[in-house]
DNA sequence: CCGTAATGTCAAAAGTATTTTACATTCAGA
DNA sequence: TCTGAATGTAAAATACTTTTGACATTACGG
């Protein structure tokens, strides 16, 4: 299960981008982002980094991780 | 293939923790902080949080992906 | 309302991260 | 030099991410 909190829907739409526009941007297939944007696993690492350069922010802004988990 | 450089190793000795202190404060085996100081491959998005919050510092800060790769 | 674009979802397969167990190498101190 | 601690490494198993192909649902302009 995944405990990731993302805004990347909100900002996806801020650029008027579908899913399949970000999704062709970074290189990877429309599923991906939308199973990304409603929270079905995380993305790995590298794609998480695509993610906010195309997005325009970073990673620490665009994902929160549970503060519980962080021990 | 892992095009992701990272800090780890510094930050940990700058703490003074072994691979197996982080490995267990995090809640991973120390042949994951090997793997990953050694880049054989890049942590989960989960595990990246995880280890910038306990080096203090940010993911943003801790790696750094290959530019050529942010398209 | 109708058609179409966008999004949601599913199952199977492929790729990648992590664990477990085990052994090898390096290195510092007694 | 000898010992033990820390690190490096490897193979097999498991879990998770991503792809592919396909179909269902939602939303919106004509």
């Amino acid at each position: 299960m995944n405990i990731m909190k993302n805004n990347i829907r909100e900002l996806r739409k801020e650029k008027n981008y579908r899913q399949e526009d970000l999704a062709t941007a970074l290189g990877v297939t429309r599923q991906t982002i939308n199973a990304i944007e409603n929270d079905k696993y995380d993305p790995t690492l590298l794609l998480a980094f695509k993610l906010a350069n195309i997005l325009g922010t970073t990673v620490d802004k665009l994902f929160a991780p549970d503060p519980e988990i962080l021990k």
